[in-house]
DNA sequence: CATGGATTATGATTTAGATCAAATCGTTTC
DNA sequence: GAAACGATTTGATCTAAATCATAATCCATG
């Protein structure tokens, strides 16, 4: 790792960057933070409720979420809906897209939200050149297939009380890495997207959150969450019976 | 698509190479080849029972299955087992390591299996020259994601016939693009590690066989599977209620 | 700021699939 | 080839979460 030294100043001549330091985690020259200025170009605000792509609409970019907070959802023949992901500042969405040129899912903004559009082609050819840019670009993919296995996990094994335990807790993590308070934040989801994304349906969520907050492990009021018990939760969720 | 013929014949000069024909889709010239020979040079073979590669492992390799059947499967802290995948000739196992450099599963041989181990940095580099093979392996990483996103759609979303009935589909599906029968094929797995995988009891995966058996859906043997009305089964699949 | 449509909370009842239990079938081992 | 073990099938019972139902609350918009 002779590049250490070096990535380690640059992480800050980035820091101010959502998308360097977090999308396409640190690690470039100033050349090469040229080339990715104009890769990065393309800017474009979501409103609430709006779509950024649609199942279906061809693919040519993969978004990074500046700000904001968006879900994706994948529909069923029979019109059932499943929501595979929330994301959030610094995530990248589209992914899924790559093998069919075509997007596989729908993603919706939840809040207001900037994204930047990184034209998959044109950061597929500069990832020829920039060995960090390649290597990044791999692991965002790799996170995400293990990450999935996560979920997998989550909706194949645990009871509803345990996904709603290691939701609240991936959640409160990733605010927490992106600088955010780890225990308290504001849901932008419903109780019913929750539940889609679980597997569980919207009276088991609130039920469940409603017994959390007897229980003294959450305070709840309507969308604001509060950790009271982090390791409350983290024990209902390693233990068995 | 200027490429298209020059692809065309090459897939006939690689359609005994099972890694070039499915694991990183045809389109190299000859002199890619050679290359491609070098770096996919370590054969191996491994045992009915037999590890790959195990949970924390440091990773090095992806693996190309040449021949044979796998699981994947997490471990959770309490104990609890999920199986994530089953995988056979041609797929790629190992992508969820990339990202932190450490096996993210146990990938164990169903049955005597043959892998070809890729060294993924030198793929990483190799595709740097190869625009094909790095939109290939952009391609095999992409499809893992929608297809994760497919499984948890089915684990979060259907009912227990639902997805006994995707899964025979999907085992088929993947039979048949490998040139075996699609009707009539032999599972490698048992009932329990189905149920692990579809989030199921291994009773309940025996009760719905033996119900879809007397509805004349399939027939089973044991392990023998013959899928009799195979519309039938896409029905089960699409509809609600 | 009033109105109507979402969203949430909570209770009563139902049910799909889990759990418990036992018998059968297969296959590996000694 | 008998013993032992694992895998499968099938039945009876139980339970976690779904469903159905209602009320309360929120909040979006004219």
């Amino acid at each position: 790792m002779k590049e250490g030294n070096i990535l380690n100043q640059l992480k800050v001549v980035c820091s101010l960057c959502s998308l360097r330091e977090l999308c396409l985690p640190i690690g470039f020259g100033p050349a090469e933070l040229q080339q990715l200025d104009v890769l990065t170009g393309s800017k474009r605000h979501v409103k609430r409720g709006e779509y950024l792509y649609r199942t279906g609409m061809p693919f040519a970019s993969i978004y990074a979420i500046r700000g904001g907070f968006f879900k994706t959802s994948i529909l069923h023949e029979d019109g059932r809906e499943h929501v595979t992901g929330f994301h959030m500042m610094g995530d990248i969405m589209g992914l899924d897209a790559i093998s069919t040129d075509m997007h596989g899912c729908d993603a919706v903004a939840l809040e207001y939200s900037e994204i930047c559009e990184i034209p998959f082609e044109r950061l597929s050819e500069l990832s020829m050149t920039m060995p960090v840019l390649r290597h990044n670009l791999h692991k965002v993919m790799s996170r995400e297939i293990a990450f999935d296995h996560e979920v997998m996990l989550m909706l194949g094994k645990m009871r509803a009380e345990e996904r709603l335990a290691a939701f609240l807790l991936n959640l409160s993590q990733r605010f927490s890495a992106r600088g955010y308070s780890a225990a308290s934040f504001q849901l932008r989801m419903t109780r019913e997207e929750i539940g889609s994304y679980l597997g569980l349906k919207l009276e088991t969520v609130s039920r469940i959150f409603s017994k959390f907050q007897d229980e003294g492990l959450i305070a709840v009021q309507k969308k604001l969450i509060e950790l009271k018990d982090e390791n409350g939760l983290k024990r209902l969720l390693g233990s068995l019976a």
